[in-house]
DNA sequence: CTTTAATTCTACTATTTTTATAGAATTTAT
DNA sequence: ATAAATTCTATAAAAATAGTAGAATTAAAG
C-alpha cells in the first residue's frame, strides 16, 4: 500500500499537471484543492523538489510547478522517491538492494527469484502509469 | 515491501513444502532451519492455520503440515493474509476496500482508475507465484 | 497416571515508522 | 519596509511492526 505521503504527492502532482503552462501554484491552493494538511504538504513538495520532479520560486508570488513533463513522471518514480523499493524484499530490489538480515546464503534463497519476477512485472506496470495518463484518466 | 512476518510465513511454508508427504514439522525445526525467532514463528504458524493454509497436530509428536497443495498456495494469498490489500490504495482494493479519508468524491478521483490497473497486473503476477513454483525454482 | 514435549492462548513491550505540527529563517515582489 | 511565499530544523503523537513471556491445553509413551 502507498503511504499517505505518497498519495498526497501524487495528488499534488496531478494538481500541478492540470494547471496551464507556466502557472505557479501556491502550497495553500494545492492543499485546499487536494485536501492535504498544508504543513505536511510543504514537506512533500520539498521532497518532490529534491527529487527534481517539481521546481519552485521563492518569495511573494512564489510557488511550485512541474519540472518534468507530465508523461515523464511515472508512478514508479514517485513510489521510489517516497516509499522506496518496488520489490517485495530488499534483496530483490534494483534501486534499494540490501541483503536480508536473516538470510544465510542468498544464492540458495528460494524466495528471491520469484520476487524478482514480481518486481519486473510490477515495475513495468508502474512505469506505464504516468501523471499524464492519470489526468487523461 | 513485505513485512518480516510475511517473509517468515513464506519461508515456513517453503520449509513445509519440502518435507516428504505426511511429515509433521515441529516449530523448533522450522525456526532453526529458516532462521526465524521461534516465539514469533509460533504466532505466524497459528495465523497460517487460521488462514487454512496449514494444519496442526497437538501434543507430543505434534507439529504443522501443509493443508493445501503446494501449487494452490499463491503469493497473493499469503500477502493478503499477513500484509492485507494488494492494491496500492484501499479504494482500489478488491478484498480490502475502504474509502480514502481525504477523498471528497471517489468517482472524480484521477488516481483510482490507474491504481486499479496496477492492482490487476500485480495480482495476476502474484497469483502466478506459488509455493510449488518457488520450490521448483 | 505421571512425565514430557508439543501446540495454543493472552497479554505485554520495545522499537520504528508514519503522520503530522510548530516556529523561526530566508527570499522576493511591490 | 512590508507582505507573502518557500525553506529549514526540531518536535511530538499515534500507529504499526517485531518480538517476548508465561501459563494453559493437548496427547504420546512409559
Amino acid at each position: 500500500m502507498l503511504s499517505q505521503k505518497t498519495k498526497y504527492a501524487l495528488k499534488a502532482l496531478l494538481y500541478l499537471a492540470q494547471q496551464e503552462a507556466n502557472h505557479i501554484s501556491k502550497t495553500t491552493d494545492i492543499a485546499e484543492s487536494a485536501n492535504i494538511p498544508k504543513k505536511f504538504l510543504e514537506q512533500i513538495l520539498l521532497d518532490l523538489k529534491r527529487g527534481h520532479l517539481v521546481g519552485s520560486k521563492q518569495g511573494k508570488l512564489g510557488g511550485y510547478y512541474l519540472l518534468k513533463s507530465k508523461d515523464e513522471i511515472t508512478l514508479a518514480d514517485i513510489h521510489r522517491l517516497f516509499d522506496g523499493a518496488i520489490a517485495l524484499l530488499p534483496c530483490a530490489s534494483l534501486n534499494f538492494y540490501e541483503r536480508c538480515s536473516d538470510c544465510t546464503d542468498e544464492s540458495e534463497c528460494l524466495l528471491r527469484h520469484g520476487l524478482m519476477t514480481i518486481r519486473d512485472e510490477t515495475l513495468k506496470a508502474m512505469q506505464g502509469i504516468t501523471i499524464a495518463s492519470l489526468v487523461n484518466k
